[in-house]
DNA sequence: ACTAGTAACCTACCATAAGTAACCTACTCA
DNA sequence: TGAGTAGGTTACTTATGGTAGGTTACTAGT
């Protein structure tokens, strides 16, 4: 470790205004975090590799649990964007749900290759993953909702919205799960992943919207 | 409390075969993880509440780790037996899935309390949750793979079961991410969810058991 | 009945890591 | 030029997982 791993591009070691440093803690962060998961991950080691003492982390992020909450949120909020945006870019709803979904298991991929360093198959139970996954079934879900009752073209009584939010909560479980499973075989390919799905759960999201649009 | 709390049947306090030791440990470690999940369960609390000094509970599990384990994999155990159970008295493959279904949310419903634990999106990000987790998607996984196989009558090649395996583990995910959903939403029956969460999946599924069933 | 050996258990400690109080120092600007 | 402040530090406290080493009750063989 030479001294300028304690420097940040365009300042002298040791003092750096408050959007940079809290920058470079979130990227340390994340990496750290990524290597050895939530709870072996050291707040003395963090301020180690950013060159910095420990309550300057606290000034920050206020506690260990909100710097990795920062750090999952930012991720996330890349992966919806990618999402919603591939979605919009087709009209007809199982290709749009199509086109989601391919986003969905490409970004991870690329993700994943960058998160996981040392990992064998045990590593895929790692903290950071889980909690990542738990953001990204709820925004799915909520896309994936949005785009049903769009398709279903009516205003949905409580029941038949509960339902809804029910299934696409289920459908997002689905797509984590096979997320985990992927990691211990990646040579599917994200389109291949998408077809099996798709086929798994379109024909009963199908006729689940048409029910929801006739019954109220 | 009163110095009842130390006492095991039939034996003096303090002094307590193995067995006993062991059997009492796991139950009141069941109860503090369920009321204050992994992380804030303490050591400390559980040998107070044992009346009994923490040494005895490393000599009995090792580590905090494996204690958890244990209380997991217990009541892991319990749920597969049932469900296999109730899979077992039907014989058509769908009226089986159901009645699987049903003995699984009937068994959540009674153990809520404890699986709290395992479910609770906030704990999740914790690894050893997700890894205790992922060990009963699997379990539930390993079961419906079987139904599946049996009811498609072949012996299927490789990437036929690697399809059906993943495909079996994105229900189990479906099942346990309905299950968060439920936590929130307890006044839905048991029979009522498998309803739902059939008419989403079983067109898909059955559609797969013959496709997979034909083409090797 | 008297010990050897063992099972069950305890006191007292260590190490680590989250979080904090109190203080210091370079920079800005009236 | 010195008051005010943003950025930073040292040196703690506290909580808790885990352990070393000794003590007491029970059991079996002679």
């Amino acid at each position: 470790m030479s001294s300028t791993d304690t420097l940040v591009k365009g300042y002298r070691p040791g003092r750096v205004p408050r959007a940079v440093r809290a920058e470079q803690l979130l990227e340390l962060a994340e990496q750290l975090f990524a290597e050895r998961g939530f709870q072996a991950a050291s707040m003395d080691e963090l301020a180690r590799r950013a060159g910095v003492s420990k309550p300057v982390i606290y000034d920050h992020f206020g506690s260990k649990e909100e710097l990795f909450a920062t750090c999952v949120r930012r991720t996330g909020e890349i992966l919806a964007e990618l999402v919603a945006t591939a979605v919009g870019e087709e009209s007809d709803p199982r290709a749009r749900l199509r086109a989601g979904s391919i986003a969905y298991f490409r970004f991870l991929k690329d993700q994943l290759q960058a998160w996981v360093v040392l990992f064998d198959d045990e590593r895929m139970r790692d903290a950071r993953f889980a909690a990542e996954a738990s953001l990204i079934r709820r925004r799915q879900s909520d896309l994936m909702m949005r785009l049903m009752v769009e398709t279903a073209g009516t205003v949905l009584d409580d029941d038949g919205r509960r339902r809804l939010e029910a299934m696409t909560l289920a459908v997002a479980g689905a797509y984590e799960a096979l997320s985990l499973w992927w990691h211990k075989h990646p040579d599917v390919s994200p389109e291949e992943l998408t077809e099996w799905l798709l086929d798994l759960i379109w024909p009963g999201l199908e006729q689940l919207i048409s029910q929801l649009a006739t019954s109220p």
